[in-house]
DNA sequence: ATTTCTTGCAACCAATTGGTTTCTTATCTA
DNA sequence: TAGATAAGAAACCAATTGGTTGCAAGAAAT
């Protein structure tokens, strides 16, 4: 099963879910509250976003606190950044073009 | 059709063809030339991805190239701000956390 | 004019998803 | 000890996904 942090951020719901736990840990009740699905339903999301290790377990009795894997969220920042070095690179060349053109340009207006 | 820029970035086939397309714009076939699947299954990716925006096309005579909509992309930024700034007050609060226990240890160590 | 190339569209398929309901186990609490 | 509560597990379902193959339409090349 494909099963990374990019697929936790895919749905809504688990996106709300995260921005939860990024002020504090929940347990599973406590989020199921704030929604309008069923506890199994948010259990299935906490079930995805603990099996990319995006969520961790932290047993009080009979209550389950879970807590965001803050590390793993890090994994979307290199991503978007591998992103904006190729973004730049492309204006580089971009950059590059208009200086040639603005030459030739030159050239025409004041040829030598 | 739930239809948004963190949908087009679940699927590991479409982030490779962002960024692909991050350097310069190109046609599905020269696209598909780099994968293993079938172009149309590329097509697919490049459906979902003009579906939410983040792909436009500018047709070449026969060739169609396709580039990205920048732009949309600071959605993921801006939702990855947001989680930032809520992380950041948790820790705001850890802080207060500890600066109260630590008065706390204080007192217990030179009572008043 | 015919053939070739690029692309999109439709139909199909198996696997996955997001939800439901029902049931079990474990831990509190009265 | 008996009943209530918290949570996971399993079975089920309809919709979506990611892939396939085959076909049609438009542009280019011969």
């Amino acid at each position: 099963m494909r099963r990374d942090v990019f697929q936790a951020l895919a749905d809504p719901t688990r996106r709300a879910i995260i921005l939860m736990l990024a002020v504090q840990p929940m347990t599973p009740n406590a989020i199921a509250d704030k929604f309008d699905i069923s506890r199994q339903a948010v259990s299935k999301h906490i079930r995805v976003m603990t099996e990319c290790e995006l969520l961790r377990q932290n047993q009080q009795g009979r209550e389950i606190y879970y807590h965001l894997e803050v590390d793993k969220m890090k994994a979307i920042e290199k991503w978007l950044e591998q992103f904006k070095e190729l973004l730049a690179k492309r204006f580089e060349q971009l950059d590059e073009v208009l200086i040639q053109l603005k030459q030739k340009k030159n050239e025409k207006d004041n040829p030598v």
